[in-house]
DNA sequence: GTCGGCATGATCGTATACAATAATGTTGCG
DNA sequence: CGCAACATTATTGTATACGATCATGCCGAC
């Protein structure tokens, strides 16, 4: 669907399927990443395989522990609220920007977003919703015209799959797409301020959506425990 | 000075060297950072050469091309723009909260930063005085205890230090120092919006100092010009 | 029976060797 | 004399081999 860019190696091809993979939580936070491993997989040897973990470490969605490997970050309730307060600060006044100077193909296509999301949550597909819905947010700071944000807006929306597949409780998944509509209306009408107004209440009711009271319940969060 | 993290790997300290050259600007935008000359520096093999430039480049203070090798980044006015948009989204805000919680260990500190900047420059030091004030940003991003919007201001200002060496023209250097004391003060009394309007506009003092008109005049470009 | 020390195995960290690509210098032809 | 094709050299891209470190299982001692 998406090419990537002309010159990228194997290193990056190997990266981005793996962060797909972990968008999509079939590689769930805490997973071992062996190197032997991966490079079996996509046929490849290790030198690439460090490469793309590597890349990976650096926008936090793996933790490289040395001399023990690669692991699928768990990020902590305390990461979860760094995360969506820098996104509070980032995508509200981005969606105004957007908002000011997005074109006719632009609201075409995220409609198409949308109405992808849609039929991925109906085909029972939440991995693929989910993947759809940070896609969402990407879209809009490249509507923006805003690379470097672009850049961090894409890291923050990759963490907080992370922070939703270990904190998300409430199982209500359609005001996702309720406020992604509204989104798109005030989009349509170039209504800055209330582009930025709705993005703002939805990072909040994401953020509100999410318990991060107690500490994490994934499988291998045990051993984790007294690992460290 | 500062210690790096316990389990930090010989790349992380030949990346922490050269980050720090090229924001004194000991190594200027569009430098050749070929793998054998610095794998002979540091007395390293190209292995972890090849892992600190990939993170440098992850940060942007390099760019890669492929079968071309690795050269200090040398952003475009576009970029230069971009940034200090990023930095206008997150460090007044930032500041705001730094405002808030500042203890008074830290207000110390934050002094004897101003203080080393001072020094430095009546030193003749120029780079070392503006590594300082770059430090003095990511200072506060860490007294706001915001790790993850610390990372973003790390890596802003890294580039902000490109952006300074390409497109700077007034040589004012003092009105920096003076911005950062007027910070001070409102760090002093705790006054947070005042923290936030002086920080907004510093930036913005900063972004207009820049001359973004004309194309890179530094040496390499000509050859760099039509080799894409 | 349990705990501590030791041997074993697996995995990562680093260096080096080889292959591929691009830049450069040379030579021959027009 | 200028230009183009080729050979050469240098540099990066990738794979693999070896060493170091940590986890695991075994065994003996208390």
């Amino acid at each position: 669907m998406e090419d990537v860019q002309p010159s990228a190696g194997p290193g990056d091809v190997v990266a981005a399927d793996l962060e797909r993979a972990i968008h999509e939580h079939r590689l769930p936070p805490g997973t071992k990443l062996g190197e032997d491993e991966i490079g079996e997989v996509y046929s490849v040897s290790r030198t690439i395989v460090r490469a793309a973990l590597q890349s990976l470490a650096h926008r936090r969605l793996v933790e490289l522990k040395r001399n023990r490997g690669a692991f699928v970050a768990q990020p902590t309730a305390r990461d979860a609220r760094e995360v969506f307060e820098a996104r509070a600060l980032l995508e509200p006044r981005t969606a105004r920007s957007a908002a000011e100077r997005i074109t006719d193909k632009d609201l075409i296509a995220l409609q198409a977003h949308i109405d992808a999301e849609h039929a991925a949550l109906r085909a029972g597909d939440s991995g693929r919703a989910l993947y759809l819905s940070g896609q969402f947010h990407i879209e809009i700071a490249r509507i923006a015209d805003q690379t470097t944000i672009e850049a961090y807006i894409r890291e923050l929306v990759s963490r907080s799959s992370l922070i939703i597949a270990l904190y998300w409780h409430r199982r209500a998944a359609l005001c996702e797409s309720h406020a992604h509509h509204a989104l798109i209306s005030a989009f349509a009408a170039r209504d800055g301020a209330r582009a930025e107004d709705l993005m703002k209440s939805h990072l909040l009711d994401l953020v509100t959506s999410l318990d991060l009271r107690n500490v994490v319940s994934m499988p291998s969060s045990l051993r984790e425990a007294l690992a460290r």
